[in-house]
DNA sequence: TCAAAAGTGTTCTCTTTACACCCATGG
DNA sequence: CCATGGGTGTAAAGAGAACACTTTTGA
């Protein structure tokens, strides 16, 4: 049985953020080992004594100071034997999500002070290991989510004007939208409501009345076994 | 990094089979460790040179003599640190259905000769580890493929009457179908087509025509961006 | 001729799409 | 008063739901 000693559990965080109708995702640079230098996914090993969750948390405090307000399990990558170059890894790989109220990547000298940097999602370079690939699966699974569950709204403030739910939609989707059509089927599903708060001006044009997401009226739904699917023309 | 060598690499399998308008699963009685006698899913530790896939594939075969047709990645269990009473371990499960000619179960007191049993899923017993979880957490995936996934025919003979679709369906989704609306939206997808083969006569009533899946259909319509989503009134 | 399962169409309702103009504000 | 983005309704087409009788076979 001395084989299985010697597989490693890691665990690897894709965290998406969305700023000015872009989407990035969060990389490190790496510190030491066969990447030295190179840009990978936040993450790393998994104690003896801590659950995979764990483990992710921990190392995107670790690794970058952040903390997500969406995390579910994407896929555990362990088929190709050669993936670490040293040894036998397998990593179960994280898909999470931050508002702009999580967006600011602390700047820790402390601790493990590996560089932490987001990356636009059309600009990510060469990674280390099978990130790349681990990314692109990532971002397929954002898209296809978007269509069917509301985690749209963990990439937005609390509070949003419409329009950024609009552009969030049709940059991470990329399609174009037609807005009457999209407003009409946001608020028919009944978990979006508008708030109280003025409305805010930014620069130019009428001033936008704002929204939020509603999620205890969601669970309310769910529990109905209500489905919601969200397409486009 | 002590902590890091100690944590073992599990594959576990969640078998479908389906028999007489009955969803079947896969179990086997553990021969040794800590639930000796008990059933469990088929399943056992990875090996150093293997691939996560070639281990559920050789634990399958190993365990029950047998090959599925369909298989995929479930999800990785790895929260729960004492879900094996004897050390860490995660297990990566797998999702896997097998058709009636796969159906049968290799007598094999040859090799691993461990117990392999069909078990109707309403009447699953307690099983070892945090196996009924993982059961669980299957069959549901099964539940929401079926709907945007043509899975279903991975669980019928190559050439089947349309009732069988339909029982299948109604079966697993525990819902009525209204047997003409099935019917045609199943057909107008494109992919189900009627075979030459003669009717078939199964004692009473009128005999049923065959039809077929036709795989090559389905991923040319996948790759123009077609999508299908069955559901009932 | 009866019992059993297979096969088949139409209507109504609801959802989705397409599409263009006015409104409120700042400069 | 102009530029900019916010806000809104209606008609046409398509998809989904409801619904019952005829056909073919074996016994």
């Amino acid at each position: 049985m001395t084989e299985i000693k010697d597989i490693k559990v890691a665990v690897d965080a894709i965290v998406f953020g969305y700023q000015q109708n872009t989407l990035f995702v969060l990389l490190v640079k790496q510190k030491f080992g066969p990447f030295k230098g190179i840009w990978v996914l936040p993450g790393g090993f998994v104690l003896q004594q801590e659950s995979l969750i764990e483990a992710v948390t921990r190392e995107l405090q670790e690794e970058a100071g952040i903390k997500v307000n969406y995390l579910e399990q994407l896929y555990t990558f362990g088929d190709n034997i050669n993936r670490d170059p040293r040894f036998r890894v397998i990593s179960v790989a994280y898909f999470a999500l931050v508002n702009p109220d999580n967006f600011a990547l602390a700047q820790q000298n402390d601790t493990d002070a590996e560089e932490a940097q987001w990356f636009a999602i059309s600009n990510i370079p060469q990674l280390g290991y099978d990130h790349n690939q681990i990314v692109k699966m990532a971002h397929q699974r954002l898209k296809s989510k978007l269509t069917y569950q509301p985690i749209g709204f963990d990439l937005l403030a609390t509070e949003f004007p419409f329009s950024d739910l609009e552009n969030l939609y049709s940059v991470i989707l990329e399609q174009e939208i037609d807005r009457r059509n999209f407003r009409k089927k946001i608020l028919s599903l009944g978990f979006v409501e508008e708030t109280n708060a003025p409305s805010i001006n930014n620069g130019s044009g009428r001033p936008a009345r704002l929204f939020k997401f509603n999620k205890d009226k969601y669970y309310a739904l769910l529990s109905n076994s209500f489905h919601f699917e969200i397409k486009f023309a």
